[in-house]
DNA sequence: CTTGAGCTTCCAGTAACTGGAAGCCCTATA
DNA sequence: TATAGGGCTTCCAGTTACTGGAAGCTCAAG
């Protein structure tokens, strides 16, 4: 397979696919051409990475699982660690980003939204006791 | 007032307040030692940035907002349309991470996290059709 | 033979800092 | 007075995970 038609069936752009070759996430071989030649398991990779992704691991994480997928003697209890830790790290931002939303929302239905320049958005932001 | 001072009264580190000068978020005044000196309403600037930043604005709304702050003919509906737009981005973000929670900590759930090799958070990234 | 799509590499840019190195300035103390 | 330290300066590089673009090779079709 070409990466053209790799990046279509994993949903991998090919900058991305190159660039995780760079980085030691896949290894395809090489056609007499200079083409990059993936194999049915190279396009497995691809997914299960793509899939890891949109779970918001980063790409340690990434290889960490990949490399605990391929493992045959993995214990779960490695994975599931690396889960948890992952999920603390959303919970954290999804608090962060509500206390955030919490603020804000309450800036902006406090603001008239008209012509005059009096705002109560940039009084909080300069401080002002209100 | 030098930067370590500025640094500790408005809770931005002396290597952010140099990049906020840098990119012209600031424009401290400098002594005869080339020393940055700040006066009060760089201090003052320098708090709203950090106001701003922490309800998550980027640097370009900041250096908006400080502007529309500045600016005595501003309309709060300007400001107003930033806040609302920041807002409707941070919900998006908020709904992704839950959505990532969900299916994560659906995964951790199902997985036993013992000694055994067995894990349906990979299969799950595998593509495994459970 | 040419054309166009697809592939290659390499370089640079993104956001917002942060760490580190080399070196100047200022003050206090021995 | 020498020096030690802490604070200040600049500049360069690294972080995350790509993404855009340029120059150029390859391949299949017409």
């Amino acid at each position: 397979m070409n990466i053209g038609e790799v990046a279509e069936r994993s949903g991998i752009p090919p900058k991305t696919i190159r660039y995780y070759e760079d980085i030691g996430l896949v290894r395809p071989q090489r056609s007499g051409n200079g083409y990059r030649a993936f194999r049915e398991t190279d396009l497995h990779k691809l997914a299960f990475l793509g899939r890891a992704r949109a779970l918001g691991f980063s790409i340690e994480d990434c290889r960490n699982l990949l490399g605990l997928y391929e493992d045959e003697n993995r214990e779960s209890a490695q994975v599931k660690a690396v889960a948890e830790e992952h999920l603390t790290a959303i919970d954290d931002k999804i608090a962060k980003l509500q206390s955030m939303r919490e603020t804000l929302s309450h800036l902006v239905k406090s603001c008239h939204g008209d012509a005059r320049p009096d705002c109560p958005i940039l009084s909080d932001l300069a401080g002002d006791k209100s």
